[in-house]
DNA sequence: GACTTATTGTATCGACCGATACATTATATT
DNA sequence: AATATAATGTATCGGTCGATACAATAAGTC
């Protein structure tokens, strides 16, 4: 065998994060990815095949990270009803503690990647339909238990779930003010309600 | 005086847009719009300062177009919770209309827009705000004729109303599926609803 | 019709892009 | 220690980027 690697690859995906995170894939330059991973040019394509590539195994770590580990765990600990509420809220706190206001990778993702890279957003497309599918097993559940209004189209709710969640990542890259994050939550929780007397 | 256009500045934002929309701006490249909009490098140069330009004047006819437009005509032909009814199918079937999935240029641009380019992330931040303030106005005005509940704090449910249509731009550039944009509509709208006797 | 002024076309600038060639260095195996 | 192999550093490739210089052209004013 020969030489082993002078770096951790894990370190270098997430300093590589940073910036497509905050810049987007086309804005961040190879050269700008060896300044910030600290690796030259020659290991990085050796390691990561090519910039795609890279920016590939960055988005997976990524959606491990901030988002299937979210949805496992509030799913395993707390109640349907209580699992949607939680995810939105450590969503919102995430969204809003973030200084640098980059807002949410997958979305980022979803913009840029134009028709042109039909894989990239085969990817994403398949990401949010595992969201959607989180909201989906949450609603039926809780409509199973009446905790939450079995009276109105479970498909659809999670699909307005799904949308809100979108719209609230957006709106945290560029309105991340804590009152239009946190507030907007409220109205769509109670979409999950059962409707109640006056 | 000297020589006349030799061709119609509306058509030209028209054709730009198209490049602009779907690609974005980043990779959007002046030989590019050279070649949509049939110009010269040199005349669109002349007529529109630089590529930034051209971009501020393509978003702002977009929005002029597809958005302002939409908000005037709806909140001014129909009563409040209809209104925002009318604002949401339009907005649904316009998504679903266009066969090349670009979304929403402002939704496109609020992410491609980094930090970098302040002026820009400013004005994607008004917009919002004068859609937000759209839906509030409907609100308020909708809770004082009970067509709304007003039982629900306005600002909050206008701030989700927002979030969803952030989230069916985006959607709908990634999974334009009817059963998805025109579904998650439902339960959005239910969130104005008063509360009903079971 | 001479002159002025605005528009247009061509050719090209320096900068930066993603990617690679090639030599060098370091380590595991024998 | 000799050898094989993997990782690294430097230098640079051809291509494309946004933008401009400059000459040519067309249409207004006098």
């Amino acid at each position: 065998m020969g030489r082993h690697k002078q770096f951790d690859e894990g370190e270098v995906l997430d300093a590589a994060a940073e910036l497509f995170w905050a810049k987007g894939y086309g804005a961040t330059s190879t050269r700008d990815l060896t300044r910030e991973t600290g690796l030259s040019i020659t290991s990085l394509y050796h390691t990561f095949s090519d910039k795609r590539g890279l920016y590939l195994q960055v988005l997976n770590r990524y959606l491990d990270r901030t988002l299937h580990e979210r949805l496992n765990r509030v799913e395993a600990k707390f109640s349907p009803r209580k699992a949607i509420a939680v995810f939105f809220k450590e969503m919102a706190a995430t969204s809003l503690a973030d200084e640098q206001h980059r807002g949410c990778m997958l979305v980022n993702t979803a913009i840029e990647a134009t028709s042109a890279d039909a894989e990239l957003q085969q990817m994403v497309a398949e990401e949010t339909r595992l969201i959607e599918s989180f909201f989906l097993r949450c609603i039926r559940a809780g409509q199973a238990t009446k905790e939450i209004d079995d009276a109105k189209d479970a498909k659809d709710l999670a699909r307005a779930l799904l949308a809100v969640l979108m719209g609230l990542r957006v709106l945290a890259r560029i309105r991340p003010e804590k009152s239009l994050i946190e507030g907007l939550i409220g109205p769509a929780l109670s979409m999950l309600e059962p409707a109640h007397p006056n």
